[in-house]
DNA sequence: CCGATTTTGTTAACCCGTTCACAAGCTCGT
DNA sequence: ACGAGCTTGTGAACGGGTTAACAAAATCGG
């Protein structure tokens, strides 16, 4: 994994753990798939299968969310999906700002499948004079000075850096100063933020490398783990 | 995070955690930008910090690696450098082949910053007919049928999944029919495969739901974490 | 109405990863 | 040559996450 959180820890409250957070959205598209199928209700085996997870994960995950299921019965689909959707924050639409209108930030305007997830690409931009005009998916690419009326326009609270590593902490200070509380991070950089801001990264090299190392070890003298998998 | 492993649980063996491999890519661009700086050493906290990691962190995951620092100095950059990419298994350059050209392919196979980091990208592979012939980055595109021939001919162990949500599952039993055994998959879906094969997930939707999440959280009812945080 | 069957919700053990704290080891000044 | 001062490498404590196992609760057949 290549995901940094650069947040406060957390805990106390009432709060979901980190990695039950990042399997909702998980357990979400399974549903919806199942919904798709014409499934009406679910057990945890039929989901944690779909979601690629075991069942007793699944169940813990779900039960901080509260009692959804039936015991005997299984889950009702469009109870579970209400629910996870709404602990994920999907009864608002989410307004986001791409910056960066290169070709990662244009194939994050056009990625499908935002929209059905509450997520809104509000607006993309860049400083390249080039760029500006142009249309992106249905939006047009607007100056990276017009930063903070757009957040201001649209209340916007998160945003995807999708510019190249040297520029990202530049971004990044302007977009904290502009009022953004959360950051999506593809440049191959470590971005610095207050405590009071998330970031997570995404550096696609990154997963790559680890694949990389994978393949090293499968080529050379891996025998052992073979012979001594103990479970 | 989103990063499901499908793969053997590994350990035993002399292996380095999966976390800490996750973490030595990070090393290995946090050093060419202190390499860049002109800097020939750095101590552990130098390197966390431009890592984002905590220091005793950063000692143990390299300890894995070997001791290659010197105690009341430091750790010689180049040296460091060489032993992290050895590790990653950049001794070698990796060929690995894209499935699908649609934006994301397209910008997977423009994206610079492979190349240093021994990764190449022999070949994009779509089933579109208009997308079949077209140049990008100058690679050029090929038919989806191509998909043996292509693996064969630059011995391809590892490829990328950028295809719609339907097509993946499809797409990945062909590739690991075709011999490869790493797959990073962008596409929306859980991908089936054999205990053999590494799989790591990276879902942009699901990135910005977790975002969404902890937006939601800020704006209602978190005063209790404000005053309850420990650590 | 009751027992058999199914499936959830949860407790407890386990495992991995993080972090602290300190001993081991190197350099430098005297 | 030796002590002062750093910095690494690591043992041990800690915390969170995963997994197995089971009790609680619902349905269904008779």
């Amino acid at each position: 994994m290549t995901l940094l959180r650069t947040s406060r820890p957390a805990r106390a409250d009432r709060g979901i753990p980190d990695a039950t957070v990042a399997r909702l959205p998980v357990y979400l598209g399974a549903l919806a798939e199942l919904a798709a199928d014409g499934r009406s209700t679910c057990s945890s085996g039929e989901l944690a299968e779909a979601a690629g997870v075991n069942p007793a994960k699944l169940r813990k995950d779900l039960s901080y969310l509260g009692s959804y299921g039936t015991r005997g019965v299984g889950y009702d689909v469009a109870v579970l999906r209400h629910h996870i959707g709404r602990e994920l924050g999907q009864t608002q639409t989410w307004d986001v700002v791409i910056v960066g209108a290169g070709h990662l930030g244009s194939a994050l305007s056009a990625y499908h499948g935002f929209d059905s997830r509450g997520i809104n690409v509000a607006a993309v931009l860049d400083t390249d004079p080039a760029r500006i005009g142009t249309d992106l998916a249905g939006v047009e690419v607007r100056p990276f000075a017009d930063l903070e009326a757009v957040v201001e326009e649209f209340g916007i609270a998160i945003a995807v850096v999708a510019t190249p590593g040297e520029a990202a902490q530049g971004v990044a200070d302007a977009l904290v100063a502009a009022g953004v509380t959360s950051i999506l991070n593809f440049a191959p950089a470590v971005l610095q933020v207050p405590e009071t801001v998330t970031v997570r990264k995404v550096d696609l090299s990154i997963e790559l490398q680890v694949l990389a190392y994978h393949e090293q070890r499968r080529a050379s003298g891996h025998e052992a783990a073979d012979e001594e998998v103990a479970g």
